[in-house]
DNA sequence: AATGAAGCCAACCGCCCAAGG
DNA sequence: CCCTTGGGCGGTTGGCTTCAT
């Protein structure tokens, strides 16, 4: 007995999101929140798996989301993770206020691994080159030996730090591949510098996030965005997240229908002066 | 200007896990 | 417990864009 797809499959649009779908969900979001998943296609009125909404959401139209290529802070950020976390892209991702777990293992296969690559550094374990490949060598000699794989709970260095890392693996043997990515990373545990404070700040707080996650009940959002406008943007939408905004020069904000979130013309006014939203149809 | 290669990234797929009945 | 369901995650794909020839 398989397991039930997700959605049914008959009828269902796959590929690029239109515009006309962009905004029906946005509607959909911004006015009930975020539901059921697998209902909001159909109360939304999207031809679309919810699994894709969910997506398209949480990647792509979620406000307080940065746009653009990660900065070199964030880049360097990413790297420091990767060496404590290994591919786990969602931790990661809750780390890095205005990305997405999408975005940054993106960004990490096309860019940082290049970059790691042309550094001389093993992108999979964070060591030198030279000294990876002589550790893969002595790893492959020592296949006929009994291989004890120690997972990142049991590392007495650095996953110490992390009540993540402690909860992360209790089974020391299975063979699925997330797991050996796991393991792969213990060798990056063993050298990591657990004096980092930065690190050990950020890994410390577990997964407390670094994102306002006030993005979640929209309206109040933007109601903070009101009350705030007269002086700075709310730490979870800074000018820089609502670039985003701006970024979608085919539509006004009308055409989102966003004006529905403003109580008033006075406070939609106020949006508008503040993101010169009234120019740019 | 044409064409093929490489790069990039949004979106999909399938698996896993937690919650609830 | 067992089963079902929904949501989340990481890996992969496919198509568009840019670059090189």
């Amino acid at each position: 007995m398989g397991r039930q797809p997700c959605c049914d499959k008959l009828g269902v649009k796959k590929g690029p999101w239109t515009a006309e779908e962009d905004k029906k969900l946005i509607n959909f979001i911004l006015t009930n929140g975020q539901c059921c998943w697998r209902a909001v296609p159909k109360l939304a009125g999207l031809r679309r798996c919810g699994k894709s909404c969910r997506l398209r959401w949480t990647n792509y139209l979620r406000p307080d989301l940065k746009r653009g290529l990660l900065s070199e802070a964030e880049e360097k950020l990413v790297i420091d993770l990767h060496a404590r976390l290994g591919n786990r892209w969602s931790k990661i991702a809750a780390r890095l206020p205005g990305r997405t777990d999408n975005e940054i293992k993106n960004h990490w296969n096309t860019h940082i691994k290049k970059k790691l690559l042309k550094m001389g550094i093993d992108p999979v374990t964070h060591e030198p080159l030279n000294k990876a490949e002589n550790l893969a060598d002595q790893n492959k000699n020592n296949d006929h030996q009994l291989v004890v794989v120690v997972p990142e709970s049991t590392s007495v260095t650095a996953a110490a730090t992390s009540s993540e890392l402690e909860n992360s693996s209790t089974s020391s043997s299975s063979a699925s591949s997330s797991e050996n990515s796991c393991n792969e990373s213990k060798l990056v545990l063993d050298t990591f510098n657990e004096n980092d404070p930065l690190l050990n700040n950020l890994l410390e707080s577990d997964d407390t996030p670094l994102i306002d996650s006030s993005w979640e009940l929209p309206i109040k959002s933007f109601d903070n965005i009101i009350n705030n406008s007269n002086n700075h943007m709310t730490s979870s939408w800074d000018d820089e997240s609502f670039n985003w905004l701006l970024d979608c020069q085919d539509f006004g904000i009308h055409d989102f229908g966003f004006d529905n979130c403003f109580n008033s013309d006075v406070e939609l006014e106020v949006f508008n002066t503040k993101y010169d939203m009234g120019n740019k149809k």
